[in-house]
DNA sequence: AAAATTATTTAGGCTTGCCTAAAAATATAT
DNA sequence: ATATATTTTTAGGCAAGCCTAAATAATTTT
């Protein structure tokens, strides 16, 4: 049996390594999980008994075998649920990842099968991140940022890569939402603003905001 | 902060109230949580710090104001999650529990009325228990067993008091299900099994199974 | 009403997961 | 290469929730 606290050291390992790749010090995990350096050296120690995970002390964690399907699977679950709240639940994107927090740690395979195929096998969840799948695979998503989009090229946001409310709430309030299809119509080069259509309706916005919005091209 | 092993006590005291009534002892308790008299008595005083019960030693427990809201939130959220399971993912009446067990703890009020709202308020759960309301009223039911039901009434079917994996196999190879319209056409005294037709279909049954059907009466 | 039985509480221990402080190993700077 | 700084681990403690065994209160029997 996996405590939830082991589940969320097996995911902050996993996080880790899907942006900072490799070998991941107690320091990483213990800033992740906003937790003590001790507390995850006798954490991880725990976790290698159960062989989920590699460790040489003082070199550093990786996920075993075991260890990663199950990082997936509880990651997997995660973006699930935020799909179904968004989705299904009309919770908008700022709101979903506590709650998605808690949801990812039902344990029953039979509940995450059933709600991906009430979803409708989403692939990617409501931040535009890939949703794995049952057998553990994770689709890289090659995404630019809507600042690098060329003027008059299409494309489909795919999500956000800033988790502030304030932002998120920004981006409702302008219509933009996953899946939804942009236009850039010009780029100021004064202060790198753009002129866009989000679904044929013209907005202006900053740079700031369009360097934080990940888009997959069509055109 | 209420934690999960605190909602289990409020929930295990609730349900041994709303059956046998009036005070609760911790022996009883400790049976329905399957762990040791002591053990409840300790946690019992950490929830009368809380206000959450009211305790006299050795004279038993009662849920306080709060303590019972809460218990009934429990409640609530176990039923509704119910209902999600079966009627949007299509499990089965006898799946549900033990993974409602787990969805009952998630601590977001907006999301268990979304999910009211999403499975449209329904009034009762697959097992014909009603759904507390969102201020905590449990409509009570004065159901009777298909068995007690006299020829040429009406009804419609609430639930079932077996949870057998056979039993709600036949059931639903005879269309029975929550909700279903059902009408007695005649019983036969030599072996008490019933003439009846769902949703206007014509079946037979034995007494085995039309005593573990419940039934509301509507004429 | 005293004795026996049963229910409840207290006492002392255990595991999990966290903490801080100190020690040890590793990395960096001189 | 030695000294200093940083990272990691060890050591010792704490709270939550559980346990068993023993003590105490309440109930039932005789």
């Amino acid at each position: 049996m996996i405590t939830l606290s082991e589940e969320n050291y097996l995911k902050a390992i996993l996080s880790i390594n899907l942006d900072t790749k490799a070998i991941v010090s107690t320091n990483e995990i213990a800033n992740v999980l906003d937790t003590s350096a001790a507390s995850v050296t006798e954490m991880i120690k725990k976790l290698q008994e159960k062989k989920l995970v590699i460790y040489k002390k003082y070199k550093g964690v990786t996920l075993s075998k075991s260890g990663c399907k199950k990082a997936i699977e509880i990651l997997r679950k995660h973006r699930l649920w935020e799909t179904f709240l968004v989705n299904k639940l009309d919770f908008k994107w700022s709101e979903v990842h506590d709650v998605a927090e808690e949801l990812e740690h039902i344990k029953s395979q039979k509940l995450t099968d059933k709600l991906d195929h009430f979803l409708n096998y989403p692939k990617f969840d409501p931040h535009g991140e890939p949703i794995p799948t049952k057998n553990g695979i994770i689709h890289p998503t090659k995404r630019i940022t809507l600042s690098e989009m060329v003027v008059n090229s299409n494309g489909i946001i795919m999500g956000v890569s800033l988790d502030d409310k304030e932002f998120l709430d920004y981006l409702t309030k302008l219509n933009i939402s996953i899946g939804s299809n942009i236009e850039v119509i010009e780029r100021i080069t004064f202060d790198q603003s753009m002129k866009i259509k989000i679904e044929c309706k013209p907005e202006h916005i900053s740079q700031d905001v369009a360097k934080n919005i990940l888009i997959k091209i069509i055109k």
